[in-house]
DNA sequence: TTTTATTGATTGGTATCCAATCTTGTGGTT
DNA sequence: AACCACAAGATTGGATACCAATCAATAAAA
């Protein structure tokens, strides 16, 4: 096993992709110490790690957050996701042998089920790992690193705006790409990788207050004591409207 | 100023980029709590930073040391280079205007006197400095990041390998890429990109025993106390084939 | 010479303490 | 009531001392 503060981290940035722990949420390194009843220390260099992976920002004196990305950089972070799928596609114009095609359809039929089973919370969770599929099959791990990181980013921002999602629109443009991509027509696959990202983000507002809905504590709690595997509990999704909102927009469905 | 930590690694990534320490240089936690006059943990928070960056690696109860990619890795690290470089030429055919076309040229005109008056040191940077700027143009901060850091990784990698530059053949590819860039000739550009960096690669020959030529308190001793800024020691290029640390083994972590 | 055991050094981590800074609550002033 | 100043408390960043586990390197034994 590597170092406690690694393990720790990767709690946190699970809680944090799983929207149990929303942007802006205070980490206090108390709190968090006795949580997993470990030493200050080992919570800072848990704390470091995150904020080194762009999940969390340490103030000076004032301690770590979970981070809020403004609108500008949830856009430079969409912009960048789009650019190494882009590159990632190029490369696998030619490089992508039947075997990998074969991967990468499968894994659509599988979101496919979910979601005529009515089982959103999996089909998102195998919409995301599309993505991720397909820059491993660049056989780049250097790429598949920097591309997880830009990946959980943008579910970080997901917390932040207040949308749904129409997966099956997704689950068309990922079908597509495929068959684009075997026949070898790699303009219109970078171009549908444009407009699938855009489609994520225009339209969504920012919410710029989020409330915590829960304490680190609750976030946590299902993490620790190695349940973390088979406890991977979706987000607890409060209705927004109430008291801070202002009442201005709501959720926007993703063109069809 | 933010946390000390920081400053740290700052500083052993600047030596590391350097190439005053090189890859497999033991990073000793006391030695080095020593040096900068600061206790044991914030070193070790400095060295997970560098290991987030790729720029260390630790291995439990076993320390820290500078990283050696493997040849593997390197590769990965130029293909994800290159393929980022690719991007945001893409990005730039379209966005760029008169003024950031006349920043390139500036600075290429820049490199072309560092060559011509025999400031290789000079040049050296000025050549890597272009793709930093390059990518500084499309305004994607996110982006920047990530390139600088796959820069500073390949700045790493040069340590490992043995050849010099041909910065006039490398030169004439900046300017190439501006003047295909403004006419609009994406696809030549691109391709310039990728020969670029495989130019780079192609030939190099990984030596893999590479030595401490300078043990971590030489290596640093320029960068203490605020000299960092007008201190920047280019690297002591020692040839290799000698006894080195005159038989007592600064400890090289030799693979397998 | 090879193998084994012991010793020493280094790391990962805890507990405790301290200074600097931030936040908060209080109270006085307008 | 609103507003500012200021003291009290809490939190962070860091230092120091200490301990257990593990790795490395030697010394001893076969």
């Amino acid at each position: 096993m590597s170092s406690r503060s690694q393990a720790i981290a990767d709690i946190l940035t699970r809680a944090i992709i799983d929207h149990r722990l929303v942007p802006g949420c205070k980490l206090g390194e108390r709190e968090l110490a006795e949580i997993f009843e470990v030493s200050r220390i080992v919570i800072r260099q848990a704390l470091i790690r995150l904020a080194d992976d762009g999940l969390a920002q340490i103030e000076r004196n004032r301690g770590a957050f979970v981070a809020r990305p403004s609108m500008q950089e949830a856009m430079e972070i969409y912009d960048a996701l789009t650019l190494v799928e882009q590159g990632v596609a190029a490369q696998l114009c030619d490089r992508l042998g039947p075997a990998g095609f074969a991967e990468l359809r499968q894994h659509v039929e599988r979101q496919r089920q979910a979601v005529s089973s009515g089982n959103d919370a999996l089909a998102d969770v195998l919409g995301q790992e599309f993505h991720t599929l397909f820059v491993r099959l660049s056989r780049n791990k250097v790429m598949q690193e920097i591309h997880a990181q830009l990946v959980r980013r943008t579910t970080l921002l997901r917390s932040l705006i207040s949308a749904d999602f129409d997966y099956c629109n997704l689950l068309d443009d990922h079908q597509r790409v495929i068959d684009l991509l075997e026949k070898g027509r790699l303009k219109p696959v970078m171009e549908l990788i444009d407009t699938h990202h855009r489609s994520v983000v225009r339209g969504y507002i920012m919410d710029r207050q989020v409330f915590p809905e829960l304490t680190p504590r609750e976030a946590l709690q299902p993490y620790l004591d190695g349940k973390a595997d088979e406890a991977p509990k979706p987000a607890p999704r409060k209705k927004t409207g109430e008291g801070g909102g202002a009442g201005a927009s709501r959720h926007v469905h993703a063109t069809k």
